[in-house]
DNA sequence: ATGAAAGCGCTAACAC
DNA sequence: GTGTTAGCGCTTTCAT
């Protein structure tokens, strides 16, 4: 074995090296090159002795991008997000964990250009990548529904439109968000307002009817007054918690269920600025239980969705669709109430 | 604008629509098709804005792999990692808000098959990459030094190696572990023990390195049945781990300084395992502050990496290797201990 | 203003 | 057993 580790100076131009290096120095065609380094029948032991030696010693690698655009499979699974957040990453983290062993190697791909205001950004990705790059996707919250006419296996993870089209995998949105606010209302809450996400997607729309349904269970009516649209991002949330929080007439709320974490950490930083205390004179609950949930001060009282989990399965729906075994179109997983300090009883 | 959501059945094969399949409908040529998609000189606005229907049309998007592999340019950036846990994606998400308004994409890919065993899994994705997906790297956590002949700008973020060859993103590994140990200290813990990474680690020997010095300055000898090589990962520090908190003979220490978070999480578990309560009977530190470890419980004191920050950083170091502009090599961030609840004054 | 042709690095038929 | 050739989808001279 040669010293792999070295960088050889074989070559006048600087760059990678390529096959037709390896071919030049080994005394071969490139087809040879190409046989040795993918274990195909037909070359002399000796042959590919020495072939392997060059390869070492030059430190050749074959690219990804010239192996893909010439076979029709790569054994590469790809993950459109559209940046990299605390949801996105939690899932990554479980559809890491579920790829080990399988063979397959992940890409992640974020091309969702700034935020999550951007919509399409999932079909330019799929396309940029589906045929040439990867073999399969798993595409994290699409604000569209997407065919799988890019010609490769698709599974939406939180579709925002409603498992429509695609295999997905989502959690129980609408008793999450119910279990949430019946907490509230057990502890004594009676005006609970709600910081909602974007109305044109599925799973906020879901929370909020959640909300509604616990209200209506405990024979609270819904005060219009105390829903607004919170978009899901901190910039976004920040107008709406105030509005709620500072109530220009009426009574503030005793306690917000936020449509995400990433709303509810907001709330919580606009109360502390407004000399709240959580949850002695608000309480919060969020949905996700995204790790940085965990971190806030007080802890947030949070809907947990098993997003490792969600992203385990996610991965492994997607190799069965992808190798043909039959399945089901959707999964929809549980979700669990995750009590932390951020939710009190109600002021007197 | 024509219908960009629906898919066309103008292809008799399925599959992803070609520069080609855009040209034929549109009655020009690839050349054109590239011409008018590349917003180059000299076509006809007519003609260019036929093309553009047919692209809207047929959903056109053009293959990131065939575009790379013909262009010496991609704007994508790569970040590549051994796995997606914790660790790496917390830079994620550090180099992800920095790279919104840049101009380029992330692409992060796992390539380290089974986990942080492997080594060379760095030399390996870059090979597969450089030159042809991507325009330039972040390496995280590499275990070996990487020359920038693959032709690209590198940035190595916490590398094992230490920060030699490559341009370098770390924090001060000696301060924090010395601070961590000097909180242990002060709380009047003399058998304090370390749970160590792997020897061949320069952060992990930095660690350790702290650990010395800290008990060195408190006129502590540093009793080597305290010390262990703990492996950075869960499955590596259980034996360890055990060791050191069920000792066949001696004292068992009232505290153990963890080489980082995964392991001190896992101290916990075979803590509350052997019934011991923490931090009555045992205090914990880590070193890393991902988000998980606050929310174990009770919640972990350990020394923060800025983690997002340093992804940031790295960033920007990248772009400005990539333009030209002059940097130092290195950077190295400052820690700071986190107090939580695993830690407390020593028994009595 | 447009198209023909070469070639990026690689693999797969098919010849020799 | 080995080399030659074609072509994956695209961009880029260079003719026309």
């Amino acid at each position: 074995m040669s010293t792999a580790a070295d960088q050889p100076a074989a070559q006048p131009y600087t760059g990678r090296v390529t096959i037709s290096d390896v071919a030049r120095v080994a005394g071969v065609s490139v087809a040879t090159v190409s046989k040795v380094v993918n274990n195909r029948y037909g070359v002399a032991s000796a042959t590919a002795e020495r072939v392997l030696g060059v390869v070492a010693d030059l430190g050749y690698e074959s690219s990804l991008v010239a192996r893909s655009l010439r076979r029709q499979s790569t054994n590469v699974v790809g993950v459109l997000v559209a940046e990299f957040e605390p949801y996105s990453t939690e899932l990554l983290k479980g559809i890491s964990s579920a790829v080990a062993g399988t063979g397959y190697e992940l890409l992640a791909y974020s091309g969702g250009s700034d935020g999550g205001t951007v919509t399409g950004w999932e079909r330019r990705s799929l396309s940029r990548l589906a045929g040439t790059l990867i073999d399969a996707a798993i595409v994290v919250t699409p604000t569209m529904v997407l065919s799988e006419a890019n010609g490769i296996p698709v599974v939406a993870v939180d579709p925002h439109t409603g498992p429509e089209g695609t295999h997905t995998v989502d959690s129980d949105n609408t008793t999450g968000a119910r279990e949430a606010v019946e907490h509230l209302v057990a502890l004594g809450h009676r005006r609970i307002a709600h910081l909602g996400g974007r109305t044109d997607l599925e799973s906020a729309r879901l929370r909020e009817l959640g909300y509604r349904q616990a209200l209506d269970g405990a024979g609270i009516g819904v005060d219009p007054a105390l829903v607004r649209v919170g978009g899901y991002r901190p910039e976004t949330a920040d107008t709406p918690a105030r509005e709620l929080l500072r109530p220009t007439r009426g009574e503030r709320p005793t306690a917000v269920f936020a449509a995400n974490d990433q709303s509810a950490i907001h709330v919580l930083e606009v109360a502390a600025e407004l000399g709240l205390r959580v949850p002695e004179d608000l309480s919060v609950v969020g949905f996700d239980n995204i790790p940085e949930s965990a971190t806030t001060s007080p802890p947030l009282t949070t809907v947990a969705q098993p997003l490792h989990r969600m992203g385990a399965e996610a991965l492994r729906m997607l190799l069965d669709v992808l190798e043909g075994t039959p399945r089901e179109q959707h999964l929809r997983l549980p979700t669990s109430l995750v009590v932390r300090a951020s939710t009190g009883p109600a002021p007197a």
